[in-house]
DNA sequence: GCTTGACCTGGAGCGCGCTCCAGGTTGGAG
DNA sequence: CTCCAACCTGGAGCGCGCTCCAGGTCAAGC
């Protein structure tokens, strides 16, 4: 049921043999179980962190706060409400990544809708939209959103 | 109207002096005017691309490819729908990345209302959620998610 | 017993995106 | 004319999160 070789690990982590390595190293996993000639041996609940590591880093966490988390982990249930703060803080975070992503998206959106609106490929001569994207003289990107203040 | 110094660029665009040097040194930035005496003076234009940057990096595109539709921008206009595909293919990476980061966040949810259905600080000594988070010997995070395969 | 591939360690190196620095120049206010 | 803050340049350095390497060990199959 538990105990997997670090290839199967990684395999179902997703995360490299050199980051599983480095993730024991920097004291994240902490004291991953061996075999008697010294070969890594992760067990289910090493997995459950992997899970959690993967989720605090694609959300963007940096390392620090991770190990600061497993450290409070380690140290016992008194700290459940300090780990409880850090994650509520990160999730805060997480949801101001959230609404920046998407109003960029927005953006993004918004010139590739220039793009589409443009008379197709080669339109001859007339070429209708210089008051979008002026190509005078050095003016090169003319979706001047406008600037803060 | 247009006429910025680097200052008031950077205050503008939310950059630092140094990224706009940068983005000009390495080609993001083209022919950026000076004064007779070598000082830099951003345009309306610049600060243009300058938004355009800032929207492409908020939404992780890498320096190189915001080189490449920049150097397809000044090439003219019959690369349009090279960039406009460019976009296009980025536009599909940040999509991905919102779902990532949307199932991510549910993730971290569920672990905070985990925090939150524990009995309150110090909850004496009956303890009841060692099915939840295993404390025993050397378990110490259990929710173990299911992992892929 | 031998082979072979997976694994071990410590430490160096890397790719990215800036950021900082030293030492010198510019230019507007007083 | 003087001052001083803002600006210039080329190049070194940094913080992060891995990633790679050399040189050696382990263990399962034949």
């Amino acid at each position: 049921m538990s105990g997997y070789a670090p290839s199967e690990a990684a395999r179902r982590s997703g995360f490299s043999l050199d980051t599983l390595r480095y993730y024991e190293k920097i004291g994240l996993l902490a004291d991953v179980e061996r075999t008697a000639g010294g070969q890594r041996v992760f067990t289910d609940d090493d997995l459950g962190w992997l899970v959690l590591f993967r989720c605090l880093r694609d959300t963007g966490m940096p390392i620090a706060q991770m190990r600061r988390y497993a450290q409070l982990a380690r140290d016992g249930e008194h700290t459940t409400d300090e780990r409880h703060e850090l994650l509520c803080h990160h999730a805060a975070r997480v949801e101001e990544q959230m609404r920046l992503l998407q109003r960029q998206y927005d953006h993004l959106r918004e010139k590739i809708r220039f793009y589409e609106r443009l008379p197709a490929t080669a339109p001859g001569p007339e070429a209708g939209h210089r008051h979008l994207e002026r190509v005078s003289k050095p003016s090169t990107e003319a979706s001047t959103h406008a600037l803060n203040e």
